[in-house]
DNA sequence: CAGCATCCTCAGTGATACTG
DNA sequence: CAGTATCACTGAGGATGCTG
């Protein structure tokens, strides 16, 4: 098992931190990358209801309390763009848009888990056990 | 092996999105809680720095590339907050300050690691492979 | 229904200067 | 050295109204 300290060796932090590229393309731009797209207010209520079943617009609206048609249409077309979420538009009259999760959504499964499952180790530590150091 | 959909009906998501409170708080709130700590610009430099070894302020400041004393102050600050950095005062002349990862600190590399390895493919398959569905 | 256009605001960030 | 104070700016996000 790697240490953190060994991981973060192979980051060849050194050379990273000052790099305009090079190593700083394959270490520290992933983990920006990976941030930057699940970051934000409302990413991640949106692929957790796209995943319990696909949706079409107007019901994510309602099932996500809060979010403005602007946000959600802003949101859904950036998870478009990185292949997380299928935008299906159906020919009825009016048409019907349905939103899925995709097959390549499912890869974002282990990192929403570990954040779940820190978050969590995490609230229990500050929140109950603020005294200890 | 639980698929993303399993783990998703865990969370409750019919109650969860609509919730103010209840399900919430263990659930979506625990990976909102793990995101705002680790997202913005400086934090992952600042724990990645601190990962290899210990500095001091000014030694952070120059190490991190366009950091403002300012930013790197109020991020260490949260860190502390949050237990992730230790904050350890030098009675030199004139003091020194010594940040260091904490113990604790060490367990975000699960998180860390997932992040990082998600947005390596990430990278490859966007950039690289555009045009695949 | 599924959005887009417009206007707004305010918290986060940067630049610069200063202090114990 | 290790920060803080002040000011200015930007952009994420919200409110409202409109369209194909």
């Amino acid at each position: 098992m790697e240490t953190l300290e060994q991981v973060m060796e192979t980051l060849n932090m050194e050379t990273v931190l000052k790099a305009e590229s090079g190593p700083c393309i394959t270490h520290l731009l992933p983990i920006r990358d990976a941030l930057d797209i699940l970051s934000g207010k409302w990413k991640i209520p949106i692929i957790v209801a796209l995943c319990v079943h696909k949706r079409r617009f107007k019901e994510l609206h309602r099932d996500i309390t809060g979010i403005t048609a602007k946000m959600l249409s802003k949101e859904l077309k950036e998870l478009e763009v990185n292949k997380l979420v299928n935008r299906a538009v159906h020919a009825t009259s009016p048409v019907t848009v349905e939103y899925s999760i995709t097959e390549y959504g499912h890869s974002l499964w282990p990192v929403i888990r570990e954040l779940r499952d820190w978050g969590l180790k995490h609230r229990d530590k500050i929140i109950y056990h603020p005294e200890e150091a």
